[in-house]
RNA sequence: GUCCCGUUCGUCUAGUGGUCAGGACGCUAGCCUCUCACGCUGGAAACACGGGUUCGACUCCCGUACGGGACGCCA
């Protein structure tokens, strides 16, 4: 590539994204390529907001992308960049492009290409509009009537990118037709507008979604007949459902935010994510330092992948063990306003339940695959008495289970130290006595004192309750 | 329809002419164990199909099938 930018220059990366809706997570994905290859090349990775759609511009969206960016922790360098208030600068450089004879006035109507594609279609004829006006004279050109600027585009040759993830890809300029770079109401196109900006901003390689792969083709064009250096090229393959369709509204495409509504870690979305098209070897769980040691456009192949949560929570699961105790009791704090429930929790944690979650994190990180389940292992914490017991543990709570626990308070009583060691070894002598195994005396205890059959280590669960609420529970529980 | 791209276990992937085709998630049999997890040890599970090229193809070429993307005065 001749005309390409130099390959030494510091890397300027963007990610682009219209202001139409939330960050969803192929967007979130190309984002957290181009943010690693800025990273991994001491780049920058700048923010620029495609709003030149007035109609479906949205600040509420532009707030949405930005929250997912930032919950994700990918950071931008400066300020980012409005499309639409660079109109001007797109403007002139359709100016420029009409002065110097590459692009050219168009009044064809709305209703004559209408028209034109219609008739294309009954012929079977693939549609490319091949205006009257291309070539001309500008004389016959009407004096009032609205009319769009298009490219002078090659009508013969083929344009070629010079693409780092999809390879060498020729297209016939036959089948690129003259494209609009201004509407008759004088506002730049897309192409045009990320021509200029690209341009402008310094972007030396483009990343983003292959379904801009033709629109690669048509940009190339732009910045020849500008006389500018086309970007570096890498257009990454897309993200399907966990059917192979593509991934929709209805099914996955659901925005960052709702991954952190489930309870997902930063870090495990960045891992997850990273490994859906590029890959390390056999490397599965990768630090975000180590990928961005490691991070490089040339790993990322060219199929697609689906989205598949059970990884996701396996690898949520390792990095919640992976985390500090603090660190991850201050992310399930942080969460709560976030979640539907989470006022009802906040209101418990606040009442004495917080320090208490606090002191099991240790126990329910080995079992834990999101922060929610954090939440759902602990209701115990802050049931009211008596407890409601769910159809396993009453079916356990028979008769001679709260015999046995009546025998069993006495042993607790008057405990020089109530923490789960020395709980433990009394549970154990008793069993001993009783000549019972310990899982018949600590199930038992566990569907008294959480009223299910499932929690976190029983002697930790007697320990952060407290003496005085663990002895009312299993007193509700004997007979 | 036209153009472009893809196809290794169910899923994500390693592989770059000679491998018992590896790993991970999931599934599954055990071990560990106060439940559930975690951890550990095993198991089942893949080169879409057909032609070439080659002493030899998962790897290279062509075709077929299937899948995806693009075909706006949207981005």
């Amino acid at each position: 590539m001749s005309n390409a930018a130099p390959s030494n220059a510091p890397v300027v990366v963007r990610f682009a994204p219209s202001p139409t809706g939330y960050l969803h997570i192929g967007g979130a994905r190309t984002a957290l390529f181009n943010w690693l290859y800025a990273k991994a090349k001491g780049g920058r990775f700048l923010l620029r907001i495609e709003d030149t759609d007035r109609e479906r511009n949205s600040p509420e969206a532009v707030a949405a992308i930005l929250d997912g960016l930032t919950w994700l922790g990918l950071d931008w360098d400066g300020e980012p960049v409005s499309q639409y208030e660079r109109a001007d600068r797109h403007r002139e450089a359709a100016e420029k492009l009409l002065t110097d004879g590459n692009a050219y006035r168009c009044y064809l109507t709305q209703e004559q290409l209408a028209a034109l594609r219609e008739a294309a279609e009954a012929d079977k004829r693939p549609f490319r509009v091949d205006s009257p006006w291309r070539d001309c004279d500008p004389a016959d050109a009407p004096s009032d009537a609205p009319f769009a600027i298009r490219l002078r585009a090659p009508k013969d040759g083929e344009t070629v990118i010079r693409d780092h993830v999809q390879g060498e890809v020729t297209f016939a300029n036959k089948d690129l037709d003259d494209l609009i770079i201004l509407r008759s109401d004088g506002s730049p196109t897309y192409n045009l507008a990320v021509v200029v900006d690209d341009h402008d901003m310094g972007i030396t390689h483009v990343i983003r979604g292959v379904d801009h792969l033709t629109n690669a083709a048509r940009q190339a064009q732009i910045y020849s007949l500008l006389g500018w250096p086309v970007p570096e090229w890498a257009h990454v393959p897309l993200i399907h459902g966990p059917d192979g369709a593509k991934l929709s509204k209805r099914h996955g495409a659901l925005g960052a935010q709702a991954y952190r509504e489930m309870g997902y870690l930063p870090v495990a979305m960045r891992n997850y994510l990273v490994r859906l098209g590029w890959s390390h070897g056999d490397d599965e769980i990768i630090s975000t330092e180590q990928l961005i040691e490691w991070f490089d456009i040339e790993a990322i192949n060219k199929a697609p992948a689906r989205f598949d949560i059970h990884k996701l929570e396996a690898l949520n699961g390792h990095w919640i063990r992976a985390s500090g105790d603090d660190e991850l009791f201050d992310s399930l704090v942080h969460l709560l306003p976030h979640l539907a429930d989470g006022d009802a929790v906040a209101k418990a944690f606040a009442a004495g339940a917080g320090p208490k979650m606090r002191a099991l994190v240790p126990a329910m990180k080995e079992r834990s695959k999101t922060l929610l389940d954090f939440i759902d292992g602990a209701k115990f914490l802050w049931a009211k008495r008596p407890l409601e017991l769910d159809e396993k543990a009453e079916k356990l709570l028979d008769d001679a289970a709260r015999d046995m626990i009546a025998k069993l308070v006495p042993n607790f009583e008057h405990l020089p130290n109530w923490s789960a060691e020395p709980l433990e070894a009394k549970v154990r002598d008793f069993a001993e006595a009783q000549n019972l195994k310990l899982g018949k005396v600590a199930q038992p205890l566990r569907a008294a004192l959480t009223g299910t059959t499932v929690s976190p280590p029983i002697f930790d669960v007697m320990a952060v309750l407290g003496e005085e609420e663990t002895l009312n529970r299993l007193r509700d529980a004997a007979r």
